[in-house]
DNA sequence: CGCCACCTTGATCCCCTTCAATTTCAGTGG
DNA sequence: CCACTGAAATTGAAGGGGATCAAGGTGGCG
């Protein structure tokens, strides 16, 4: 297990890298992504801290998505071939993995569950995601990332976003400066999710 | 190992069940699916002849989808507890149980990549997918989903649907047919997705 | 032959994207 | 501390792709 740091922008791994480790996000955060055929970034998941990335190359080895850094970034790394044999040892162990897994796989569907949704269910849904992620479940969430990378990630314009954000504020449901988006009215925001 | 068959409509595991199986599709047709808000289908994956389903439940125990036939199925019904103590045993079959589950995650994130395809991509890449999932790679696929199915499978409507084959088959790239569908012009097929 | 479910076609509408113009903000240097 | 600068965010106007609503058409099966 070794820590390193990478600074903003830099990548943590690229897509089509062979998947040699797990990695957990100490502070700060990085996206993962994929290259859409148009060349811009279709972002699968933000990792902030705590938030394990690299899952997606445990089963075949191999990264189907790049990661890199949203601002500087400590992270710990873990590499998979102990993990790997001690899977295969300890069945405590392998059954934590498999719980990880099977997060990711939650984690996917849920992806998938938003493709019906309209722009503002979208955010909402985002928004309530992050609030139930945050251990203390306190109405005030940090967004690192940019309201372009956050329109990647939901496959909106970065334009809509910023509308869907101006109107829950009109309507008194957040309160967003910078990173930091207070919620006012969790109840009223689960209604639009 | 059992063999079961399934009638049309009928299910082979519903949401939230116990996963303890995994299925083998001998002949015939299913399809996984969850429930939207709205309370249609929203469907995850189609299951034709040798394509494997329950792979959602392997990590977790539960299933996240319901499964039910298309049309009546003959099923190979594989115990997962079989499946996991022989996992921990020998190092060939836990590969092979990392394979399938590395297949899955492929296929969840190619789902992903159609978020911003057009009706038209969407179709295309589908037929596609099928082409290339049929062993003999021939240029007839067999559609044996009613097109409301794929529709729901593609997240469009059922019109949307209709109306991109008939544009397909009026630039003689494919000819549709009931459950069988010819596909005249890969390459064009292929500039589409 | 006729019923019913499924599919197709047409017309209209709406949400989101796109294009364009400010405005805000963080970082930098005077 | 404040002016400067470029990137990011916001706001506005217009256009488009797919959804929805509404009829027909088609085919399987009794």
């Amino acid at each position: 297990m070794t820590r390193t740091v990478i600074d903003k922008g830099e990548h943590l791994f690229r897509s089509g890298d062979a998947g040699d480790s797990l990695y957990v996000v100490r502070s700060g955060a990085i996206k993962t992504y994929v290259d859409s055929a148009e060349g811009e970034e279709q972002i699968r998941s933000f990792a902030l801290a705590n938030d394990v990335a690299g899952l997606d190359a445990v089963c075949g080895g191999v990264h189907r998505t790049g990661a890199k850094a949203i601002s500087r970034t400590w992270i710990c790394r873990l590499p998979l071939n102990a993990v790997r044999t001690r899977m295969a040892e300890s069945v405590r162990f392998r059954d934590r993995l498999l719980i990880a897994l099977d997060r990711e796989f939650s984690r996917l569907h849920r992806l998938l569950d938003r493709e019906r949704y309209t722009a503002d269910r979208r955010v909402a849904s985002f928004l309530l995601s992050r609030i139930e992620a945050d251990a203390t479940h306190s109405a005030a969430i940090e967004l690192p990332m940019s309201r372009t990378d956050l329109a990647r990630h939901l496959d909106l314009a970065t334009e809509t976003v910023s509308r869907v954000f101006t109107r829950l504020q009109g309507r008194e449901i957040l309160r967003s400066r910078g990173t930091r988006c207070e919620i006012l009215n969790t109840e009223a925001l689960r209604t639009v999710a």
